[in-house]
DNA sequence: CCTACCGATCGGTAGG
DNA sequence: CCTACCGATCGGTAGG
């Protein structure tokens, strides 16, 4: 019934239970009952407990390492950048909306570790958007008095956190959330044009 | 030693290990051990360890409303008002730093009851901002494009989770940060003044 | 607020 | 990938 062999359904399963209910608040046996093996099965695939979170981690910076170079691409292609690079990082989160969760547990339940890994594999990338906004500002294209490297992170923890909280909270359509997210993050960047040749729809 | 009597101790211990633990990752040993005294002594004071998480939810619910005028009443004095509502919150977050990851923490692992509370403790306050924003829109104050409501409320997740997740990441200053933040936050509303009377210093 | 104790479940191992 | 089993710890109770 259930597709992959035992390991791509583990680490499919417990990706969603971590997620869910957080690493402490998943056992192993709750693992192995919607996998469909024994307890004992899953260890010999996962060294441990420990193990298995690790894994599951890695395979979404695996995902993560895929989806940077389009990330990438889309912050070169000429205009309209900000919206490409921020869509694809919308769309890598929302691919598998437990990604968000899983980050916001991480960060929340092994800070140290967390702030090893963002610093590896996201510290390249914000140097380089901040440093697109730096000359943005030089233009006056974008607000002067922006915090380039600060404002890059608050909108990844921004759109993380919005995503992560969204279904869960909102009394409010996703889409109506995710809109106006979008146009904060535009908003507290661009300067808007005094004569804009044409004006973006906000959809 | 420890100031207070057991169940004063016990409240500001368990609030400290929930947030930096989790629930299911903090056990009533290790309350009962920072606590000093024994495991079943605890349960005398709170009828089970859930007992024990919802009294420290609504002892950080009865905080907030306790912090609840002060913010309305910044919202009323007069001008500078955005400032205000948003500096008393801050300050309410960071009176006690483990507020805004336990918040993130329950809407994490228990979403439903979560909503439910954001519903009763939240929806007022934020319907009142809402409608200060929506008149700020008619006069062209503010940002016409943007959806009031999505807006306060993701003014508010940004605001927590900036703050959760602030000294766990940050290789950045906090201040650097939340003055980001805010200013982020201002950029996103308010319409810039063509002829700026006094520009406000971002300090 | 304590001692003594409970059944259930935890992550993990032995051995096949 | 299974059966059988382990010591440790879990939240919680009895009884004082």
């Amino acid at each position: 019934m259930p597709d992959g062999d035992v390991r791509t359904r583990t680490l499919r399963i417990a990706t969603r239970l971590f997620a869910d209910r957080g690493f402490d608040g998943t056992s192993l046996q709750d693992v192995a009952d919607e996998v469909g093996v024994r307890k004992p099965s899953l260890l010999y695939h996962f060294a441990s407990k420990d193990a298995l979170r690790a894994a599951v981690y890695e395979q979404m910076l695996g995902h993560w390492n895929v989806a940077l170079p389009r990330i990438l691409r889309a912050a070169t292609s000429g205009e309209d950048r900000f919206d490409a690079v921020l869509g694809e990082m919308i769309r890598f989160f929302r691919e598998d909306s437990d990604r968000a969760k899983l980050i916001l547990r991480e960060v929340l339940d092994r800070p140290r570790e967390m702030a090893a890994v963002m610093r590896l594999h996201m510290r390249p990338w914000i140097e380089s958007v901040a440093a697109y906004i730096r000359k943005g500002q030089e233009t006056g294209e974008l607000h002067g008095d922006a915090d380039p490297a600060a404002y890059v992170v608050n909108v990844v923890t921004f759109l993380i956190s919005a995503i992560a909280v969204q279904q869960l909270l909102a009394p409010m359509p996703d889409e109506q959330v995710m809109r106006e997210v979008l146009r904060m993050a535009r908003a507290a960047l661009f300067v808007p044009t005094p004569a804009p040749r044409a004006r973006r729809s906000s959809r």
